[in-house]
This record gives structure tokens, C-alpha cells and sequence, in this order.
DNA sequence: TGATAGATCGGCT
DNA sequence: GCCGATCTATCAG
């Protein structure tokens, strides 16, 4: 087994629930956005905030590519978008709609700004702190939205450009069974530029996406 | 400098 | 199913 220190940001080995995965490089966001987002499916992301571990597994993704009209990244690089152009794996986090924030991982190469959307998970670690952020005890609403996600993770715009590989706060771990999920494509959600585009990425029948 | 659309969610009807 | 909340970036004037 590899040592898990290795390979994400010191500290997660002491997490004895994580044992039984895998760590995952950052070359897994190197690749090309549209092979990176349906790879990331299956995938465990987990966050320790405030001392907190929460997590789940990745169960819905959206990419968008610098060429992309429905991309933030489309007409360039700002102030809030520059995460998107960092190294594979920088974490690219955005406030929607004024209230929701989005967790996005870049993909590609840096100067390149491209991202997955991470908009769901199956919830895995520590329910109870997550029905806590999120004011619910319905579990399937835990998690199944982008906005969703991120508070039952605790997520801030303080791990905005940080990257996945080298975080205390946030990583990415593979699990035994994560390559055995039927991946499904579909339109993206909510957008309305180049709405036509496959590119949102599920897990077919999954109870735990945003939009079935 | 102002208007508006947006990778959303939850509450209300 | 509709609507309000409320921040950003972009585009029109």
C-alpha cells in the first residue's frame, strides 16, 4: 500500500476511516477536462474543517473548458476566476447566485483555464455533522447540489486556490469499488450557453445526484 | 454608472 | 411550480 502521507497533505494518515483508500495524485487533473470529469466520478473528497472529517463519494461533476461559452473562464482570466488557470488539482472555489459556493478542481495545465464542477456526493463520513450544517435530516439533500455540497463540507472560499494534493483541509482518495459505477452523460445543469454539450457527468440510477 | 443574467436553494402556493 | 435572496462579471448607455 502506498503511503498516504506521500502522496496528499501530511496529517490525513492519522484519519483511521480513511484507511482503506487509495490517494490520488493531482495527475488524475492533468489530463483533458473531459476525460479528467468522468474520472473523478466514484472518487472519495473529503474535508477536515474545525477538526471535522466529512465526506462522500463523488457522484455528479460538470466540466467546463476555457473554449467553452457557458465557462466562467471563457472571456479570460479576473480576479475571481484565476484559480481556474492554476496547476491541475488547485481548488477553484466561487460564490453563485450571491448565497451558494461552487467547488470546482482545475484541470489541464496551468494557464489553461479549465475546471470540473463537483455537484454531488453520496454522503460517507460523519452524517451527523453534515445534517448539522445543512439544517436537515433528510439525507438525500445533504449533498445533492453544488451550493449543497459545499456547506455540508464546510467549504469556504478560504480553500480557493489551494491544491487538493498538498491540503490538510481538503483530498481526494480512490476506494476499491469506485471504478465499478456505470458513468452516465447528459446536459448540464442550469446554464444556458451551450446547453446542448453531454457534459455532465452521473452515476446511472444513483439516488444521490442533483437532477435524476 | 446602471441593468441584468447567472454553473442555486429553500420556502411557499 | 414560482419567487426571493444577494454577490459578480459583463455589457449597454
Amino acid at each position: 500500500m502506498i503511503m498516504i502521507e506521500s502522496l496528499v497533505g501530511p496529517g490525513w494518515r492519522h484519519e483511521s476511516a480513511l484507511q482503506h483508500l487509495a490517494p490520488v495524485t493531482a495527475d488524475i487533473c492533468a489530463a483533458d477536462t473531459l476525460i479528467v470529469a468522468p474520472a473523478l466520478i466514484g472518487l472519495v473528497l473529503v474535508t477536515r474543517i474545525d477538526g471535522l472529517l466529512t465526506g462522500g463519494r463523488i457522484v455528479e461533476v460538470e466540466a467546463y473548458t476555457q473554449e467553452d461559452p457557458a465557462s466562467h473562464s471563457f472571456s479570460g482570466q479576473t480576479q475571481r476566476n484565476r484559480s481556474m488557470f492554476g496547476p491541475p488539482g488547485t481548488v477553484y472555489v466561487y460564490l453563485s447566485y450571491g448565497m451558494h459556493l461552487c467547488f470546482n478542481l482545475a484541470t489541464e495545465g496551468e494557464g489553461r483555464g479549465c475546471a470540473v464542477l463537483i455537484r454531488a456526493l453520496e454522503p460517507l463520513y460523519a452524517l451527523e455533522t453534515m445534517r448539522l450544517r445543512r439544517g436537515t435530516n433528510v439525507d438525500r439533500n445533504l449533498a445533492s447540489g453544488p451550493g449543497k455540497l459545499t456547506r455540508a463540507l464546510g467549504i469556504s472560499k478560504e480553500l480557493d486556490g489551494s491544491l487538493i494534493t498538498a491540503s490538510d483541509e481538503i483530498a481526494l482518495f480512490s476506494a476499491p469499488e469506485s471504478s465499478q459505477v456505470e458513468v452516465r452523460t447528459s446536459p448540464r445543469i442550469g446554464i444556458t450557453k451551450a446547453a446542448e454539450k453531454p457534459w455532465r457527468f452521473s452515476v446511472a440510477g444513483s439516488r444521490w445526484v442533483s437532477v435524476p
